[in-house]
DNA sequence: CCCCGCCATAGGGTTTACCCCAATTCATTT
DNA sequence: AAATGAATTGGGGTAAACCCTATGGCGGGG
């Protein structure tokens, strides 16, 4: 760890800029060595200056910051990068967690968290703010619950079709669920067509695919 | 919204549910109408009890809450459960968020935190608490990070059988195949052949299930 | 009380999947 | 140049999947 943090801010808003660099030096959290206004700029000065953190904005013309992330990390993969955004910033949070950056923060947080962020990723930790975590679950659960919502409205099983199902996800042929729970392999063909039915699918595969789909098992 | 909020409580520890059930009643959260040691014995009471919420404990004999809670939810699709796990399970958070449960509480957590949390699922919202979700999106980047490295088993398939499997994973049975790429099902039969080979697969269900376990391809 | 509907059980018959085998092409090796 | 091996293309035959139909059991409603 670097007795002084050598920071690069990037951002195309020039007063945000000016803002945060006297935040981080009259707090002591750094020393900024460089400013860009996009991507670009920055991937062009991150091999002479070499820095310890970065504080990248997202939306930024010419390069975002999502790419400009990646590209650096491809460059740099121990560079310790801190992203910077507004909550509303489309739906697109599994690309931030994706992009390799230690963390982020949005422009609403406070100096406290902000500085917070700063030390944790500083430190080799990861830090990503709670309201920002929040969000990011809810588009999860939300992508869930459409997707079991939409194919049928609201499909029920029976106890029997359930476990016929459980086992057709695990691999088994009909023939061998047909010995699992001692029924003729009619029977248990007979299940599936219900559950074919059911679900508007046209074979065992495309069942198979529709309950893994909608995450009615684990596989 | 029931003026009542009628709750079973799903955990093996017979004091953890006594404890759970004085809060929850002390506190004017509902009144529980069931407990369970298991997930089977909770499935079996779901039908006639039809509760409002659940509280479900993941680490469990028998049945687990997750299996539980995915069952539970294809039977009544909007059954709103509340998960309650400690921090250290494993590392399959993400199977956590897609089993449906409406939100997720640590067993440390505290009287306050649960009522919020009861409160904010029983409203239609979900719930996950912020030292879950910081685990979780580590969990995420590191899966991912690692998916990048690893893309397949580290089998090598052929133009034709990668294209093959990508239509099979999309559920196109072989005579359909055949027809999109313009060649006899004899021949597609043939590289769906190889990929069952290379890939130690008994069918073609089993060839997909391999497919999607390993990131071949998205569904 | 009896009928209707749903579930679980299963048979008959057609289509498809699966296994064993073969020919052609083409790149690499001997 | 000949041989080897792998990819791509297919056939023939058996087992399995898939579709249609049917029976006995069980619970709710006229």
């Amino acid at each position: 760890m670097p007795s002084t943090t050598k920071i690069i801010l990037v951002d195309d808003h020039l007063l945000f800029r000016e803002g945060i660099k006297l935040l981080i030096e009259t707090e002591g959290m750094g020393v900024v060595i460089a400013e860009a206004p996009n991507g670009k700029v920055f991937l062009d000065m991150l091999e002479p200056l070499d820095p310890d953190l970065v504080l990248m904005d997202i939306e930024m013309p010419v390069m975002g910051g999502i790419e400009a992330t990646a590209k650096a990390i491809a460059m740099k993969p121990a560079l310790k990068i801190l992203l910077v955004t507004m909550l509303d910033m489309g739906n697109d949070y599994a690309k931030l967690i994706n992009t390799g950056a230690m963390g982020c923060v949005l422009k609403s947080a406070g100096k406290q968290e902000l500085e917070n962020a700063i030390k944790t990723v500083i430190h080799g930790e990861s830090y990503f703010s709670n309201e920002l975590l929040r969000k990011i679950i809810l588009d999860f659960s939300k992508q869930k619950s459409s997707a079991t919502q939409t194919p049928s409205g609201g499909i029920e099983f029976t106890e029997r079709e359930l476990e016929v199902l459980k086992y057709l996800c695990d691999g088994y042929s009909v023939t061998e669920i047909a010995g699992k729970i001692s029924r003729s392999v009619k029977t248990v063909e007979a299940h599936r067509a219900k559950l074919l039915l059911k679900t508007e699918t046209r074979n065992t595969i495309n069942l198979v695919l529709f309950a893994i789909k909608n995450k009615l098992f684990e596989i």
